[in-house]
DNA sequence: TTGATGACGCTAC
DNA sequence: AGTAGCGCCATCA
């Protein structure tokens, strides 16, 4: 297990700033995953501590399973989301 | 070891 | 714009 890796990829999603969003690819190419699936599981096992909420799928929209709970989430935080879907060419982190 | 599954992404239709 | 198919890497049966 590539538990440094692991470890990489809770510190990227915990680098997202409150009121930005970021792709699992975005996560993957960041922490060095090799692919975004890595990302997800990650989210699986540690995202009870981490802001998931914060990170979504390449089209916007959150994973299935999260229903509206990611959503509202991100509305608190001033992420508003139109039709399930978040604009992402306004509101993904760029870790410049 | 092979096959199937999954918080996904990209391309094609 | 939405749906479908293939590829991706790690884990489990």
């Amino acid at each position: 297990m590539d538990e440094a890796l692991h470890e990489r990829v809770r510190d990227t999603v915990a680098a997202i700033p409150a009121g930005r969003v970021a792709t699992y690819g975005d996560i993957a190419a960041l922490a060095g995953a090799p692919t975004p699936r890595l990302v997800g599981r990650v989210l699986r096992e540690d995202g009870g501590d981490l802001p998931w909420h914060r990170v979504l799928r390449a089209t916007g929209k959150p994973a299935d399973h999260l229903g509206g709970e990611q959503l509202a989430r991100l509305a608190d935080e001033g992420v508003p989301a139109r039709d399930g879907r978040v604009e992402l060419g306004r509101y993904r982190w760029d870790p410049r």
